[in-house]
Parts: structure tokens; C-alpha cells; sequence
DNA sequence: GTGGTCTAGACCACC
DNA sequence: GTGGTCTAGACCACA
């Protein structure tokens, strides 16, 4: 699974770190149980320092998507993720006045969101990289 | 219309200005032309530091929610906001992808959008008391 | 309030500023809203680098002990933590094992834990340094 | 006697080992002269390298918990253990801070207390059925 | 001036 | 070899 980061973008590394590995699970190029790279692998790999690989996956386990491993390596969690709908909601109204202010209907929107939801099943189902 | 700041969250105070005032526009309690309140006066209000409401109020303008009225003050815009569908549909996948991992359905996530934009078109819809 | 830190000790720095801290909220050293030094003051009068504090800061933001305030410096929490009795129990069993086993009697045990506990009303009553 | 060990935990996993062990003793489920499992037989039970079982009973040895058999073996030792109160106490305070945070009474912070170590003494007061 | 982020390089505990 | 911890020094966003 390779990782793409945006050294100039405003969101910190160790963020999008987070939010691909995220993307990963979700969308079935990482499976539940299967070992992640090492942060030393992932920092040389991507070219970034190893305590900022540190905090992503720190990040990762504290949200319980994945899980530290003592007898060595990191594994991708088997639990559910903790996000609230309450929390989800509040970010999505931010999203949805942005949007309705752009102009987009109510059914673009929806149109929008559920190609966010099944964009991951449709790449999920095509076991190209798997 | 009162500004709920929250200093502790993670969110820059000034965005969470900006926010709030762009949910006040969309969901109605702010109408296109309407005037706001003076850099000053909502610094006093919220208790922040007066360049931090200006910071606001600037990338306000930038993204085409406020403009500047010529007689000093400052307004709401008429025209439409910026915000592109690529932004968005990358915005909504992350979104998605933690919904999925938190056990919620694609029909529990299309409703929860839902309800996120139409929270604002019922309340947009009662503007005849402004 | 000093901070006494043993550098040769096994649990980490990061972990014994937490602690200590912990003890000057329990004991009334601390007070609620009251302003904790900026990460890099405490760093200089501990003379520990500046992210192993604000690592120590984080985890105790993070546990709910104390607040960031956007606008500038860090502010002792007045909401409670979050330890949860179940974690505490299960800490409790094992320094009431090791208790047992070295032949402290039951009573001897519970004059000790009211005294770990008492103890911080005691220095709290004392206002010499507060 | 089952060992439960949590490969995800922050603790590691020979002092879980040593605890599992102490408790166990304590509690009176492992008797004074009770023939320990070799660190070969535990090591293919738990699923955990040999030299981290070795580690665990090491440390059980120098603490004084058990004793090497002249035959070879390992057994539990029949003298006591060396927690100092001191320790112990230190311990204690921290755990009694975290407890009035979270708003545990001085009451309910004792019962706590005695329920730890009590669990024990119910069961160690049956040792006549061995 | 405050905390947030990142780097390069190092040592140690654990397995 | 793995993650955990620490350091010294730096830049930036925020207020």
C-alpha cells in the first residue's frame, strides 16, 4: 500500500499518515489482523522521521484502529472504530453549508456523500493489490 | 446571533469564527445582505483578541462568503460561495471511511447526511421571522 | 510548586511529571483554572527538553486533568478525570497482593490506603506554599 | 491456573506473567511448595518466547516469590515477600489522587481498598481443601 | 510568547 | 529487530 503525502499541504504529515491508513482499512486494502509496516519501514519509505511515523500510529491506536503488538510489529485492529455520530454530524453540517451555499441541491449532496460511503466497497470488491 | 467558541477545542479560534457564521448563512439566520457586527464589537462580545476576529473575517471575504460594504461595515454576500466538489467528495471519503469502521451503515451515513443538510433547510425555510 | 524529578528512575520523565502534577491537583496545590508554567518554562527550570514536557502536557490533557487555552497557556482543568474504578481495582489487587504477601495484615493495608489518601487533605488544609 | 495475557497492553508482557503469578499466590490458587509449569511448558502454553517466561521468573526469584528446586523445578516459596510499606505507599498516593479526581469519596476509595484485598483473603481462608 | 509540528540522531526495554 | 523514550534545535500557526 503505497502512501501519498503533500509535504506543502496545511494538514500535518503524521494527519494524513493517519487518514490514508484510515482510507486503507476502510476500503479493504488492509485487513483486519494484517501486520502493518514498521515505523523505521514506513519513515525510510516515505522519507519522513521516524517520530512522526511514531505519532500517527500512536494516533491510530488511541482511535483503536490498530493495535500494538508486543511480541513486535503493529497489526491492523479487529475492534470497531470509536467515532460518534455526534461528532461525525458536526463535521458533516460544516460540510453541507459549504456546500449548499456552493450551490449544490439537496440530491447532488446525497449524490455526493454516498460516492464518499460506496467509492470504498466498489474498491473493496476488485482484488487487484489485495 | 450568538458565536459559541470553545478555547479549549483544537479547531483555531478563528476558524471556529468562521464556521459558525458560514452555518449562520447557510441554515438562514444570516441573510445575503445583512450587515455584521464590527471587528470590534464581536471581539468584545466573544472576548478574543481583535486580530483574530479580522483573520476571520479576511478568509471570510477570501472564500466569497462576506464582502466589504463600501460604507465601512461589513455584509453578507449574495454570491455564491467557492468550495469545489473535489474538495468535498475528499472531505466526505475520510468522513465515510470512519463511519464504515465505526459500524454505521451506508443508510444510517446517507441519513446522517441528510440530516446535516436538511437541518438547515427546515430552519432556512421559517426565515419570515428576521 | 518544585518538581522532583529522578532521572535514573525506570518510569519514564514524561510519566513522573504527570504523576506529580496529579498529586498537586489531589492535594489542593493546584487549583482549579489555575495557569500551569508554559512548556518551555518548566522545561528550563526541570532541565528537560521542551517535547518530553509537552508530552507529559498532552497525556494529561488527553486524561482530562488539564485544559489548553488557545489563547496562551495551559490551565489545571475543572472538570474531573476519568479514571474509571475497574482500572483502579485492578491496580488495587495487585499492591494489596504484594501487601499480603510480604505480611502486612489487612488492617495494616487499609491504615495505609487511608493514609495516601487523607494525606493530600492534611497538605491541602496547610496553606504555606499555595 | 490459566494465564491471561494482553499482547496490546502498554505493560509488558513478563511483568503480566510476574503479576499473574503473585496474584495467584496470594489468592491462594498457587500454595507455598506448589511445583511452578517449566518456562519450556509455559512458554508453548501462553504462546510467548521462552526468554520473556524466563525473565518473569527470574525477577519472581529475586523479589523472593519463588525458589529454584534443587531438582530442577520451580516452586513456590514459602517466605514472604519484600515490598517495602514505603513503596507501597508512594504507590498508593498516586492511585488515591487519581481516585479523588474522578470524584471517588474517601469512603468508597477505602471500600475499594478492602475489596482488593479482601477478594484474597476470602479465598485464601479455604487453603484447608489442599 | 504560546503550543504544534518536524527533524536527525541516539539509547534503551522488550521480545 | 520492534517500539518507547529522550535530546537539541528549528520553523510555523495562533493569539
Amino acid at each position: 500500500m503505497l502512501m501519498q503525502l503533500d509535504f506543502a499541504s496545511a494538514t500535518p504529515i503524521y494527519r494524513q499518515i493517519c487518514d490514508q491508513l484510515i482510507l486503507g482499512i476502510a476500503d479493504g486494502r488492509l485487513c483486519a489482523g494484517e501486520k502493518l509496516p514498521t515505523i523505521r519501514a514506513l519513515a525510510v519509505e516515505t522519507g519522513v522521521n521516524v517520530m512522526t511515523i511514531n505519532k500517527a500510529y500512536q494516533l491510530l491506536k488511541q482511535e483503536g484502529y490498530i493495535t500494538a503488538d508486543r511480541r513486535g510489529g503493529t497489526v491492523v485492529s479487529s475492534s470497531k472504530g470509536s467515532v460518534s455520530s455526534e461528532k461525525l454530524l458536526g463535521e458533516l453540517r460544516l460540510r453541507a453549508a459549504a456546500a449548499k451555499l456552493a450551490g449544490i441541491s439537496g440530491d447532488n449532496w446525497l449524490e455526493l456523500c454516498g460516492l464518499a460511503y460506496d467509492g470504498m466497497i466498489a474498491k473493496g470488491s476488485k482484488d487487484d493489490d489485495v
